[in-house]
DNA sequence: GCCAACGTTGGC
DNA sequence: GCCAACGTTGGC
């Protein structure tokens, strides 16, 4: 079982969004990064572990625990012209895009942030988060460093 | 293949 | 809103 840090912005799609959903889970659709896809790809599997990591709001941070539901698979939105994340260069017999499904778990007790993880930064060495002008939307998370994150909950 | 220009991310 | 960091694009 391996561990991740997905990143959303709240003010479209949060936590508290997830947990709303039908059957709480949620297509991850939009992401156009090659390595964010190649994790999604290669080495996501069902019950893998999730942060949920709120992005550009007033406190960023991990705000919840959700779980990877399916494999990849190509993400429609790419094939939809008139969506936001269409992308005319990818065929559907040859998709460029994928994504995965992620399942609500639960809200953390109380938010962990980003300033309180940067503080931490010895005990989560090599974790990119953390890195000075990581960008990746989908990070993977080391079993230790899982550890250290949790015990900080 | 180089690299400047451009667009996006995301903290602050 | 600003801006640093980074990925992508496209001219050459």
């Amino acid at each position: 079982m391996a561990y991740w840090l997905m990143k959303s912005e709240p003010d479209s799609f949060g936590i508290d969004d997830l947990k709303k959903r039908p059957k709480q889970t949620e297509p991850w659709d939009g992401v156009r990064n090659y390595q964010a896809r190649n994790f999604m790809r290669d080495r996501m599997k069902p019950g893998d572990g999730v942060l949920f990591y709120h992005s550009n709001c007033a406190a960023p941070g991990i705000y919840g625990l959700a779980e990877i539901a399916s494999n990849a698979y190509p993400d429609p939105t790419q094939f939809d012209s008139k969506h936001h994340h269409y992308d005319a260069g990818s065929k559907p017999e040859e998709p460029r895009w994928l994504l995965v499904d992620v399942r609500y778990q639960r809200h953390l007790k109380r938010p962990i942030l980003l300033s309180e993880l940067r503080e931490h930064a010895d005990e989560l060495v090599g974790f990119k988060l953390i890195a000075k002008g990581n960008r990746l939307s989908i990070l993977p998370v080391a079993p230790e460093h899982w550890r250290r994150i949790m015990a900080l909950e």
